[in-house]
DNA sequence: GCGGAATAGTTAGCAAAGGTAATGAGTTGG
DNA sequence: CCAACTCATTACCTTTGCTAACTATTCCGC
């Protein structure tokens, strides 16, 4: 049997586990959160992306979570609401909207990143040394395959 | 510093991590899906189910999935509409549905499948074979973490 | 063996979060 | 300077989850 064949069906055989594993493991992390968590998913991921990159308008940010502008633009209002955020124009270019955190907005997203953080914690506190210590090196692989 | 202290802090850093990159690349899976694709997501996963354990109760599926009842009902209504699962009343307790794939079904899970698969496929030629080995490793244990 | 409690599924109605199409406001190039 | 383009928004639809309330069936205590 010609190697290439046989490689190339293993990294089938590896995409078809890791795709269902990883999905499996999303679910579950989105399902441990609190109920009466204030923060939906959406809010929270765009939060993060104001965190890592500072200031965006609401085109980056869409770009950022590959959702379409009318989403962002909504989950950017609710955040507006809340006072987890604020929008003002850009200077030189009126189209555009510039969103950023606000300090209440932080202190939230980073309390609540604790504590979802918290459940898995846990579970992996469950798993050998040498278990973690092949996630800790699986995790930025994990990272690349998703980003580039 | 304490070692216990020293070893969760750094926990806490892995889930965070984990958390991280396992979530983006779910998404990121779930976006690359053929646009054209008939197959829902939630559909494609109680047909996985069906394909996995054979004919299940719907309860059985609402529990595998973590969904509520109703939500299966419907799953499995749009999946009967369209030919891809049957429903049969249980033999010995008229309360229970059995729901099973039919061939069809059967036929296009697989396909679609082999489609979604293909994106991650591609993306995991792109990195070492030492990197392929340790998401090898690493994926039943990241099933693990979010099964029990 | 019968009547109340428990269980499986369904129906109805609501909410979150995504999408597209159309619109308005602002910028830019010919 | 106006036509074409870009960014954001509005309006509306879809998917998919939920809870509450209901029906049908089974099980259990007596």
């Amino acid at each position: 049997m010609p190697t290439v064949e046989a490689a190339s069906r293993t990294d089938t055989g590896l995409a078809s586990e890791l795709r269902f594993s990883v999905a499996r493991l999303s679910r579950r992390l989105r399902n441990e959160r609190e109920p009466d968590n204030p923060l939906s998913v959406a809010a929270l991921s765009a939060m993060g992306i104001l965190f890592r990159e500072g200031e965006c308008t609401i085109g980056t940010l869409a770009a950022h979570e590959r959702v379409q502008p009318p989403s962002m633009t909504r989950t950017v209002n609710c955040l507006v609401e809340d006072g987890y955020v604020t929008r003002r124009p850009d200077a030189t270019d009126g189209r555009q909207v510039l969103v950023g955190l606000t300090e209440h907005g932080r202190e939230v997203l980073l309390a609540d990143r604790r504590r979802r953080d918290a459940w898995l914690a846990r579970r992996l506190r469950e798993l050998t040394p040498d278990e973690r210590a092949l996630l800790r090196q699986a995790a930025p692989l994990i990272q690349r395959l998703a980003t580039a």
